[in-house]
DNA sequence: ACACGATTCGTTTTT
DNA sequence: CGAATCGTGT
């Protein structure tokens, strides 16, 4: 086996990392120690090794590029993978790889994701490779993996065997919970903002003790954050933030755990690497352990800074500069050569992303010709561009022979979807939306669920109080709330609380609690099916909604949550009562220092302290944890050629023959509350850009004049974005500069092919405006930035370069000050909320 | 306990 | 405009 990395290989640069290096070109990437990215000179010492062993077919199809990284010796590397560069296959190329060339053994294997989806296509294309077992290696998302280890090591992160996982909803109704039980006012405090604050403090790998309190409103928050996790840890609930942080809290604070895993795993591929956030990044350096940390392991780290479109929850590409330069990164790949789209539209995504400033760099290339221009579309409404769609898309399929699922109309925000869904549908065209309520998030799968998460554990105060009358059984809200004041003042779980209740709500609840613990003991020993029926049955929800007049839908849901079972029990091999997870077998701690490829297979290794895998669940637990991990589909109706409605969020990773980005106007796309955000213009570029590089052949880009939102008729200028894109790539099907959205240049754009009756004088949008600094590419002009005032220190002691508390955005950076007195603001950097511009006489803040 | 009007409030999303 | 939630009346 190769060299570790230790010292650095080239030490005549000393320690700065190199972020980024380009074969053959004269230039590359560097990473400044405070994060900036500076251009320097290129050094051809630093180019990874070429690799060791070239002969294996599996290596044949690859490109250099993509050859090298797969080839890597077993070293940190991070791969900047552009869109449809083959980022799927070199990664499972690479474990291929590994594996085939002996290099390390399936039990050595962590490979991460961020969606089911993905890490389904990675087991699925690697099964399709080489004849390995899959679930020897850790495969799966974050939050599966989390679950997995929390499985296996209960007792150590002090959860009980049977802990259930919340989702959001599960998770925003215990908070509700949690605040009418402790008076909080909702209006001061929002629950729906409470659950934010809790999230965000876990992603950012707090606990109450940690979070920084400088006013009241936090400190309430911190003490509902403390009363919550009281609650979670009671009811043995966990929510998603909660899996991973616990996860990382075990590995960082138990070096057995720790060193165990860190043997083991000696490669770790971590997919959509610009999608981590700072605990999931924590999480991968305690598991692989930085240099010098006696690390063992090597992480392949896959990402696109360009297609960063998630930093609005928590996603940091910082980590991408941090890995570089905390694990040493040495190896590091360009995959710009594209195998999907035809060049007009790739240079016109490389030209639009090319306006951000912070960049790695990377421009891709493709060998297809320049192929159709793209077309650009105007509309006078939102209506005539939906009515104009469905005349394309005719067109499209019966003239130009593209098939309808090979069609994507993408928009920003989901409200946009249903105009489009109403042309379609009165056209008779077939469509398929994307987005909106998923299988095991709808109402009655979460009421079956519930019962069976109750029979699973007794303590899930959460599910008790979902289905405790549901259907309705003459439990009100009164006895709810005095059984509730019982078990607080017992300080046990509302099912525990029950004995003690009288009268006859007491007799209702007893019932209640009656049936659920007689459907236990009845289920034992039952195959997940017959449990699911029998509950189904018992419980009154089938013959629930199947009185209900507009209940047939559910009915149909819930028989379909049986197939569910069904076939989770097939695919995943669960039999009839307890089971293995089929993972694979620990490696003892003897086999130290051992990656080969029989110890794994060897048979179940015995560790000290605790049991790492072969955990027993029963299937009805397993299948419990499959539905909060894995919110299903949201409409089965695949096979259906059928045009598909999403949002240019769920487009990412997928790709169609047409594409058409639709609402292309200033405050929709960019999003006018993105532009509030630090990075949010540059965010929704790199939407854009995402967007456009779905395309494989042809290239829709429509706006509009108006267009209906929130009930009234907004006129919004064209989108930036368009003005961004290289001319000599597009066609204007409507004239460039016909219609309103040039009034004050052209001179009254008379050709517009609207209806007419607009307003003389548009009520341009008011959101729509840029913030200052930034460049106004519309005809519109702007009121030019104040002149920043330099005088004497006014007595509000807030000056550039300070750090400042705001009661909402917490801490931030104060980057200028402008104006005197009542007119005084500051313009500060908060790293959760962005750069904003506070008016001082208005904004409380407080120098720290 | 439930039904029906009044209200409020509107990005993006996975786990 | 339309959903989702809220509050009041029966």
């Amino acid at each position: 086996m190769l060299a570790r990395s230790g010292p650095a290989v080239c030490p005549e640069v000393d320690e700065k990392p190199v972020l980024w290096c380009q074969q053959g070109s004269s230039d590359h990437w560097q990473v400044e120690p405070d994060g900036e990215v500076m251009r320097t000179s290129y050094n051809r010492r630093m180019l990874s090794d070429p690799s060791p062993n070239a002969s294996s077919p599996l290596l044949a199809q690859l490109n250099d590029e993509q050859h090298r990284a797969v080839a890597l010796p077993p070293e940190h590397a991070l791969i900047l993978a552009g869109a449809g560069s083959g980022k799927t296959r070199v990664l499972t190329t690479r474990i291929a790889w590994l594996l085939q060339t002996s290099q390390v053994s399936p039990g050595g294997i962590l490979a991460v994701t961020f969606t089911n989806k993905a890490a389904k296509e990675m087991k699925l294309r690697l099964q399709s490779m080489l004849p390995v077992n899959v679930n020897a290696m850790w495969i799966g998302t974050f939050h599966g993996l989390c679950n997995r280890f929390l499985r296996a090591h209960y007792q150590l992160a002090g959860l009980p065997q049977t802990f259930q996982i919340l989702d959001t909803q599960d998770q925003l109704s215990a908070i509700k919970r949690l605040c009418k039980q402790f008076n909080v006012d909702e209006d001061r405090f929002p629950p729906k903002q409470v659950q934010y604050f809790i999230s965000g403090c876990k992603e950012d790998g707090q606990r109450p003790g940690d979070v920084p309190v400088r006013d009241d409103e936090t400190r309430r928050k911190v003490e509902l954050y403390q009363l919550y996790e009281e609650q979670c840890q009671r009811e043995g609930v966990v929510d998603f933030g909660e899996l991973m942080l616990r996860s990382y809290e075990l590995l960082r604070d138990n070096v057995h755990v720790r060193e165990h895993y860190r043997r083991r795993f000696r490669h770790i591929l971590v997919d959509e690497f610009q999608d981590t956030n700072k605990l999931q990044y924590a999480w991968l350096k305690q598991l692989a352990g930085l240099p010098g940390e006696g690390g063992e392991c090597a992480i392949l780290a896959v990402g696109d800074d360009d297609q960063s479109i998630y930093a609005f929850r928590g996603a940091r590409v910082g980590n991408m500069a941090d890995f570089v330069r905390e694990f040493q990164v040495k190896h590091q790949i360009k995959l710009e050569q594209n195998y999907r789209s035809f060049s007009n539209i790739l240079d016109s995504a490389n030209h639009l992303i090319s306006h951000n400033k912070t960049r790695l760099g990377k421009t891709l290339r493709t060998d297809q010709g320049a192929g159709e221009p793209v077309r650009v579309v105007e509309s006078p409404s939102d209506f005539a561009e939906a009515q104009w769609l469905v005349e394309e898309l005719r067109q499209l399929v019966k003239q130009d022979g593209f098939e309808r699922k090979e069609v994507a109309l993408l928009y920003r925000s989901n409200a946009q979807s249903r105009v489009l869904e109403t042309a379609l549908f009165n056209a008779g065209f077939p469509y398929r939306v994307y987005g909106g309520l998923r299988f095991f998030e709808r109402a009655e799968i979460k009421h079956a669920l519930a019962y069976l998460r109750l029979m699973e554990n007794p303590n899930d105060d959460t599910s008790f109080l979902r289905v405790v009358n549901f259907p309705p059984r003459g439990i009100g809200a009164r006895s709810v709330e005095q059984l509730q004041d019982a078990a607080r003042a017992a300080g046990c779980s509302l099912h525990d609380a029950v004995s003690a209740t009288t009268g006859k709500a007491g007799a209702n609840l007893a019932a209640f609690v009656a049936m659920v613990d007689v459907l236990r003991e009845q289920t034992e020993g039952l195959t997940l099916r017959e449990i699911i029926d029998l509950v189904l049955d018992k419980t009154g929800l089938v013959t629930h909604y199947r009185a209900e007049k507009e209940g047939a839908d559910r009915v149909e849901n819930l028989e379909e949550l049986v197939n569910a079972a069904e076939s989770f029990v097939t695919q995943e091999g669960f039999g009839r009562s307890a089971v293995a997870l089929p993972q694979a077998l620990s490696q003892s701690p003897a086999s130290q220092g051992l990656s080969g490829s029989t110890q794994a297979d060897a048979g179940l290794g015995t560790l000290d302290e605790f049991s790492e895998d072969g955990v027993i669940m029963s299937p009805l637990a397993a299948f419990l944890t499959h539905a909060s991990l894995e919110a299903g589909d949201n409409q089965a109706q695949a096979g259906e050629d059928a045009v598909q409605l999403m949002t240019v969020h769920a487009s990412k990773g997928l790709e169609f023959d047409a594409v058409f980005i639709t609402g292309l106007e200033e405050g929709l796309f960019p999003h006018e509350n993105a532009m509030n955000d630090f990075d949010g213009l540059e965010e929704e570029r790199r939407l854009m850009y995402v967007a456009i590089t779905r395309a494989r052949k042809r290239l829709y880009l429509s706006h509009s004049q108006t267009r209906m939102l929130h009930g009234q008729t907004r006129y919004n200028l064209k989108s930036r974005f368009l003005e961004e894109l290289p001319e000599e790539c597009l066609k204007w099907v409507t004239p460039k500069n016909g219609g309103f959205s040039n009034i004050g240049s052209a001179g009254g754009g008379g050709a517009s092919a609207s209806g007419g009756g607009w307003p003389q004088t548009p009520a341009f949008n008011r959101h729509a405006r840029p913030a200052w600094g930034q460049s106004s590419l519309s005809t519109e002009t702007y009121k030019s930035p104040p002149v920043p005032v330099q005088k004497a220190e006014p007595e509000h002691g807030i000056a550039a370069g300070k750090n400042v508390f705001h009661t909402k955005f917490g801490e931030g950076k104060v980057l200028a000050v402008e104006g005197v007195g009542a007119d005084a603001r500051a313009q500060v950097n908060f790293p959760r909320h962005g750069v904003k511009w506070l008016a001082l006489s208005v904004a409380k803040l407080t120098v720290v």
